[in-house]
DNA sequence: TTGAAAGCGCTAACAT
DNA sequence: ATGTTAGCGCTTTCAA
């Protein structure tokens, strides 16, 4: 490869017996030039294949062009698909995003949040996780949005997040309208408000049908243990204890899938005997037989709606208060694994 | 949240009472500083919580301490496991990482590239894709290591990958070894090399073990159905067709998926009628039923070994020449989807 | 319309 | 062991 250095704004202003400040506005299309300047920088420019020093111009501008992206985990479809949207979001508008993924560890959480500050992105955007944000280690005063996260309240600190509650009702209140009187719900057992929003919605649609709630059939999974594997296994555990249900919901799709699966292990037929819904909507769901109900959240909206709020607050637009949360609604996919029984 | 102003060098100093270039020897701990002005200096970057501002130091230095890395789709649990290891590398080592997914849009990687060489990144890692790598927008002189993508040749240029001709001979030869005789493969029809490299080793150990060679078994997916409903369909039309197979070997997990559910969908029984043998060995694989045999790549290894030369390349080590491509081998994984018949 | 010059925060060569 | 100073490449104020 040919050592072709990259040329700098004061190279240029010599080449074409301007000023650098001259050869700046041209850049940056700031006016106060003439077109004859503009073409013989521009000439220049294209020859020589200038490129901005980035570094330079954060330093003086105190901007990046930056964006911090913290995810739990990128190796999970439902993060990636919304990492995808917001990378893409941002790529257009000439915007670079540093992904940091935190494999939920909240010490490398910090650790990122001090790196993005030093490195001077223009906002942060979070992804899931628990509630407390280390915002007292950000010396900036800039903006963050989360998605899927209620944050602690904070001036600089902005949410959007799908319906949850009314996504644990709507599959709770599926599986009653196909016929479905035990529901076990299968879900992760943390404090994290996404689950437990999910089974606040569980609880009233039970509530709202008349039906029981039974504490045995409230199936939550330790942290380590809340995949499709453990789910599998409790679900076999359930089985075993012979604890009688025709319903499950599962809050998230792996997870719905190892219900399946241990059904599937144990003769019982979906959705003849027993009914599962997931939640998600991720590829697992319609690919896997018999194909799964779930609860599909609105990953382009989340990350459409989440990335402009960002943008705008960057840019210093002046944000309405009825702005600084964000509710989207979510549907149930009607899949074979909540089908009817002909009658 | 309160407007704490992150400090400067120049403020620490005069709080201290040293000079600035004291207070840089300090921080980078460099020496040729009294134990006595250490403390002073360190006790005020804890009290006014310090953080260096890394734009002036890329723009200094002309080092950035971060690194760019090129997927064609974050959104594929192969490349977000592989993305998610070198990240890890990475963040140990207290470099940041771009993340730029270019869904496979050349224009989109040339963008990209201009975009890292303005950021100042200190090196580039390229996931799969073509073999041109647009090394004619990089203005400066930073190391290239790509990883399943064989690149052009070019002085700054190395690459790491998984042996695929191996694989997929390895894949085959399971087939063979129970029992198959007439194996059709699913691949994805592009000059990418890591899929023409799985068809070649299919067909050489059809020529070593004495197999007929049928064309009309060799399905090549068109890149924009490559995937789990694509292979599906062409799975059957290649039962309609009655053309006869006992084997199929699919060039990724997903595809396998697709032939998997299609045989189930004409009642033709994996693995008595039909074995099945995938490659990547991502989630689907092992929790699909019947569980799917595959091809599993090290893609820690893959990481771990791109990631280290890349690191060794930024700092500036010697490279042995022999050390400028590496080839990491494959295993084959038996699950029930190739499991012989008893006798 | 253009230029001169200051300064963003940092490192390092050189001086002491 | 410590300080002085130049300069990385850029934008912007002020002056012309």
């Amino acid at each position: 490869m040919d050592k072709k250095r990259s040329i700098s704004i004061k190279e240029i202003a010599k080449l074409a017996n301007v000023s650098v400040a001259t050869v700046s506005r041209v850049i940056n299309n700031n006016g106060r030039f003439s077109e004859e300047t503009r073409k013989k920088v521009q000439d220049i420019i294209d020859k020589y294949g200038y490129t901005t020093n980035m570094a330079a111009k954060s330093l003086r501008m105190s901007k990046s062009k930056t964006v911090g992206l913290i995810v739990p985990n990128i190796d999970n479809e439902w993060f990636s698909h919304l990492v995808l949207e917001i990378e893409k979001y941002f790529f257009e508008k000439n915007y670079s995003v540093f992904i940091c993924n935190t494999s939920q560890d909240e010490q490398k959480e910090i650790a990122y949040f001090k790196s993005l500050d030093s490195k001077l992105v223009d906002g942060i955007m979070c992804i899931s996780g628990i509630e407390e944000i280390p915002t007292d280690v950000i010396t900036r005063n800039i903006p963050i949005v989360c998605i899927d996260r209620k944050p602690k309240d904070h001036n600089n600190v902005y949410y959007v997040e799908s319906n949850h509650y009314s996504g644990g009702y709507l599959a709770t209140e599926e599986l009653i309208k196909k016929g479905c009187k035990k529901i076990a719900i299968v879900s992760r057992n943390k404090t994290l408000s996404v689950n437990k929003q999910r089974l606040e919605g569980y609880r009233q649609a039970l509530k709202d049908y008349g039906l029981t709630e039974y504490k045995e059939l409230q199936i939550l999974l330790d942290p380590s243990s809340a995949n499709y594997e453990g789910s599998r296994e409790a679900m076999n555990q359930l089985i075993k204890s012979k604890i009688p249900f025709d319903g499950v919901f599962a809050t998230n799709d792996w997870r719905a899938y190892g219900v399946m699966v241990a059904l599937s292990e144990n003769h019982i037929n979906v959705p003849h005997d027993v009914k599962v819904i997931g939640f998600d909507d991720i590829s697992i769901s319609h690919s896997c037989h018999p194909s799964l109900s779930t609860i599909r959240q609105d990953t382009v909206g989340l990350a459409q709606k989440a990335s402009s709020l960002l943008l705008n607050l960057m840019n210093d637009k002046e944000i309405q208060m009825e702005e600084r949360r964000f509710i989207l609604p979510v549907e149930v996919i009607q899949r074979d694994s909540t089908q009817k029984d002909p009658e």
